[in-house]
DNA sequence: CACACCCCTGCAACCGATTGCAAATCCGTC
DNA sequence: GACGGATTTGCAATCGGTTGCAGGGGTGTG
């Protein structure tokens, strides 16, 4: 079907050798054979096997993307970013949708069959010890939106969880709130609990405070909503620190059932920043999560290693900032 | 690194052969050297490398899936769909992100290097022809959410966009709209036209009508915010049949910043039916497009040209139905 | 016990490329 | 024109599997 090496060989008279040394990079070849070479390629319309090509040179180009989140808009704007940077940089991404899978054996057996180079595993609701099958596996790998523990064994690229909760705990006692809660995501979520920690570490220097939390069965709209109903019927907050946006429109959602106006009934600050936060109907204040930079991060990560496959681990962890909007009250 | 089947075979104290017809549906192997391989496959953690048999019987289990929509959040859908379709039939999605790119050559040759067994263009708004190349290239390809021509040439799945057309203008007039626009996606988009032409079809038998109609810059919200907020501006029409959901709502949210009340004061119908237009907060008039079943036929199409790649091309067309909320006032 | 038959098995060629090595060619210089 | 060194070239092995073919072993029948 597709033409080979040989045919075009055969049709430019040379061996294949030559063809295949005027296909890569660096490789010495008299501008002569070259040209015709580039000739007969061009008339056949050749273009090299790269999975043929994978056999004897050991790369693929192959980047196992891994995912489970495929309900929060965000992780649109991530596969986007993720899949351009990707091919930019001459990498493909073979996608593996982990919705109703926890289990990384079948995903790193698939992945190793498919001889990706590297992985990345895209989550923050997936366990350390996900991304570490991988790494025994010998598949490098970075864990994008992880943890990063104290010692990490594989790359994390993310932020940090516990700080961006104190930092959210700061900006509702700045603000004047004093019945606060934290609407978080799901609790087996390494960033679920570590934004708790942070949160609760910050309001437990005042005693004063009244504090609640609870936990979302998912970041989700439905859920974030359902758990913000509860609330509500249970006797809610003055102000909420929301797991993420997706929560966090979840809870407007709620809020809006009851008549309460965001901002001035009951404050919400999200975490993410995603696009649609700056949706004027929306208008979330919010922590920004520096995600171009995280996934470029990510990638660059995956580019050193495919140099270095031994890499040191590392922890690349971006700072985050409060977009100020309008579903908390003003700074006095 | 990994191991392979040699390595398998001398532990097992086989031939390379018989390994790999332990590992092949339908070989002729007795269950006692199975059992052999079986065991020494498993102690050494062999699994057969998918690459290198794809280079003898030529299948990869690799399907291209090629889109432009990473600014709609429908797709989030449809990349979920996807991602699940394909793996749960042991075919491996290899993505393509074409957000500023029309041409079709490199995804071609890209995917052609890969050797992926066929392509699926996941898009509304490439152009016939973009699919027409993967099938001239020897690839066989599904054009999902595709126009499905009068002569096609590659299989289509997806809705009858004119009739989508026809039913929203339906819709409106049987509303008591009388004043109506068409606020489309980008014009060069097929489905943007081809609504287009339904639409007016149905609204030119009735020549009392006052009809406008204008194309947003893409489907996204930004663009249908813009494109509400100039129709406004210009003096709107009563009632508007928005090219599909994200334009619908970001519609709203011009209708919004001038305290106008959907279904009220101006009725908006969209199309798409994807989860956002379910929230509350949102609650959109909406056309229904099935799009599960339109992802399952797409990767049924897929898997039968696996079959028989000869296949007579296909339209498959799913019918659609309006979904009542509350952005349109109701039928009298 | 001889024979035919079927089921397994291993050999070896092949899929489409890459690459170390040695031979061939080129170039400039004396 | 001969020589040396650098540059190109082709050969052949290899990557990790698959598969047609021929031979080996087992079984059942007469």
């Amino acid at each position: 079907m597709s033409v080979t090496l040989k045919e075009v060989a055969a049709l430019a008279g040379v061996s294949r050798s030559a063809v295949s040394r005027t296909f890569t990079e660096g490789a010495s070849v008299s501008p002569k054979t070259r040209s015709k070479v580039e000739k007969a390629a061009a008339a056949l319309g050749y273009s090299p096997n790269a999975l043929a090509s994978s056999l004897t040179t050991g790369r693929t180009k192959l980047i196992g993307l891994i995912s489970n989140n495929f309900h929060n808009p965000i992780f649109l704007e991530v596969f986007d970013l993720f899949t351009r940077t990707l091919q930019e940089r001459g990498l493909r991404p073979l996608i593996v949708n982990l919705t109703d899978e926890t289990e990384p054996a079948n995903s790193v057996r698939m992945l190793r069959q498919y001889s990706v180079d590297a992985a990345i595993v895209a989550s923050s609701t997936l366990p350390p010890s996900f991304a570490k099958a991988f790494h025994d596996a010998g598949v490098p790998v970075v864990h994008t939106f992880g943890r990063s523990a104290t010692s990490p064994e594989v790359h994390v690229v993310g932020i940090d969880n516990v700080e961006c909760g104190r930092m959210a705990a700061r900006e509702l006692l700045a603000r004047g709130y004093r019945r606060i809660g934290y609407l978080g995501g799901p609790k087996d979520a390494t960033s679920a609990m570590d934004r708790f920690r942070g949160f609760m570490e910050e309001v437990e220097k005042h005693p004063e405070l009244d504090v609640s939390h609870s936990f979302a069965g998912a970041y989700s709209f439905e859920a974030g909503r359902e758990e913000m109903l509860q609330q509500l019927a249970d006797g809610p907050a003055e102000g909420y620190f929301c797991g993420d946006d997706i929560l966090s429109i979840g809870a407007l959602s709620a809020l809006s059932d009851h008549k309460l106006k965001p901002g001035k009934d009951i404050g919400i600050i999200g975490l993410n920043d995603m696009e649609m936060s700056r949706w004027e109907s929306v208008d979330l204040t919010t922590i920004h999560q520096p995600i171009k930079q995280i996934i470029t991060a990510s990638v660059d990560l995956v580019e050193e290693m495919l140099k270095d496959p031994e890499r040191y681990p590392e922890a690349r962890i971006f700072p985050c900032r409060v977009i100020e909007r309008g579903t908390l009250r003003p700074r006095p």
